[in-house]
DNA sequence: CAGTGGTCTAGACCACTCG
DNA sequence: GAGTGGTCTAGACCACTGG
């Protein structure tokens, strides 16, 4: 009689299937966008979850571990895994004050975010290159404003492809909090970071009224791409940014040891 | 008679021994500082590893693994673990055009830097809060520029506590390709960037000279905070970015999944 | 002390790449 | 088919936290 060993399938033997760690991660991850689990609450222990979904607690180990990576979970040793507190939309990064005028206490601020538009448009040139699209191909074209307290702080452009994402509500998406959490629910779509990147342009004219920005002075901008869990790229979010006396704080870059 | 389990200590029980992955990633970093391995180089397989260093595969394999997560090394499945081209000092991140003049190929370049001086100071405010030092401790103060071709792009301030690296040679530095080569074969010290952040600031005349940048306008600030593998506070460094059009590409935000 | 996460092992099978 | 990395299991012990 063989022993029981490494089921890998669990009665299915595609190729394309998720591992059972991925499968731990879209649990969790449907299991925040929902609502089931809020940030501060406590995780049951790996055995438990382990015995729960019946897998190791090695798996569940793995699917926790990067999760914790992507900074939806934090771990303490002899305490137990909880849900950090975190800002999906922004992108993990708080704002802190500039340490060149650090004479304040280090304030840990997060700003929130203002939907103004959902529209559907034509790819451009940057677009379509950066979602790997032809000229002129239908995207969505969502517009936010970040603001940390009265300041404004930030203004996102992002950029879907309408073929991934067909029936996209736009009212659902005015009333959600969060963009990612929406796709989420939705679309079971979890976007996963995949490339950065950091420049700096001139704003044009609406640009400059809602940052408040003036014309002569280049403007930060960030880039980011991103793809859902079958690698196919569903987002290019450009982010313009208006530092004050604040910064960008841009932590855990790599795992602790 | 009892079967070979689990070896915690390799007769060694202290409780602040490093763990053996940790240790299976010291390895391959002196390996990779003393050139023993170089970029492009494949390494042995993990079965072979874990016969030659006497562990388990799966530690050889989150050693390997961590060191991927760092970006020194790459794994293709089927075919091995090799070492990534990185520019340790550089900081991981390439340059490639700016986004938004993207008709160009996507090319990808790497600065070349030049140590303008290795000074002996005292903290200022800002280093010393960020280093956790007393007002006006001793530190090593590290100027170095970044060119892309001829082309200026970036002007970096380094600070590191004279306590811990009391005998650092001024002349060593010099010589050495990578700094952060030099203080792991020196001090086998292995930065690791606890927090980084991003500002905007305007430059003093020196900063304004070496970098060509015109007085009126802010520059984009990058500091990023090290410790090494104790957790010590190593290193405060300020990076003043010049973006023509070309941006820095903050690539493999997360692991891949 | 019990319970949690962290490390480690041994062994199995899977998926991919190459000759 | 041989060899590589990728996933999974079962079981062990360690280190930390709290009551």
């Amino acid at each position: 009689m063989p022993q029981k060993t490494y089921n890998s399938a669990k009665s299915k033997p595609l190729p394309n299937r998720l591992a059972l760690y991925q499968i731990v991660m879209q649990r969790i991850m449907q299991q925040l966008a929902s609502g089931q689990l809020k940030p501060g609450q406590y995780l049951p222990s790996e055995w438990d979850l382990a015995r729960q979904w019946q897998v190791s607690q090695g798996t569940i180990r793995k699917g926790l571990n990067e999760l914790v990576l992507r900074g939806l979970l934090q771990r303490q040793q002899g305490i137990g895994t909880l849900v950090t507190h975190k800002n999906w939309d922004w992108g993990d990064y708080p704002l802190v004050p500039s340490p060149s005028q650090s004479k304040l206490s280090p304030m840990v601020n997060w700003p929130v975010v203002e939907i103004l538009s959902v529209t559907a448009e034509s790819a451009d040139a940057e677009t379509a290159q950066q979602l790997q699209l032809r000229l002129a191909e239908s995207v969505w074209k969502i517009v936010a404003l970040w603001r940390n307290g009265y300041q404004v702080v930030a203004l996102d452009e992002a950029f879907l492809p309408m073929a991934i994402l067909p029936e996209l509500n736009i009212h659902f998406v005015h009333r959600r909090g969060s963009f990612y959490g929406f796709l989420l629910q939705q679309y079971q779509m979890v976007l996963n970071g995949v490339q950065q990147c950091l420049w700096m342009q001139y704003l044009n004219k609406d640009q400059q009224k809602l940052l408040k920005h003036s014309e002569s002075e280049a403007c930060v901008c960030w880039g980011r791409l991103s793809t859902n869990e079958n690698g196919a790229l569903v987002e290019w979010r450009r982010r313009f940014l208006c530092f004050g006396h604040i910064a960008l704080q841009l932590e855990g870059m790599h795992a602790e040891v």
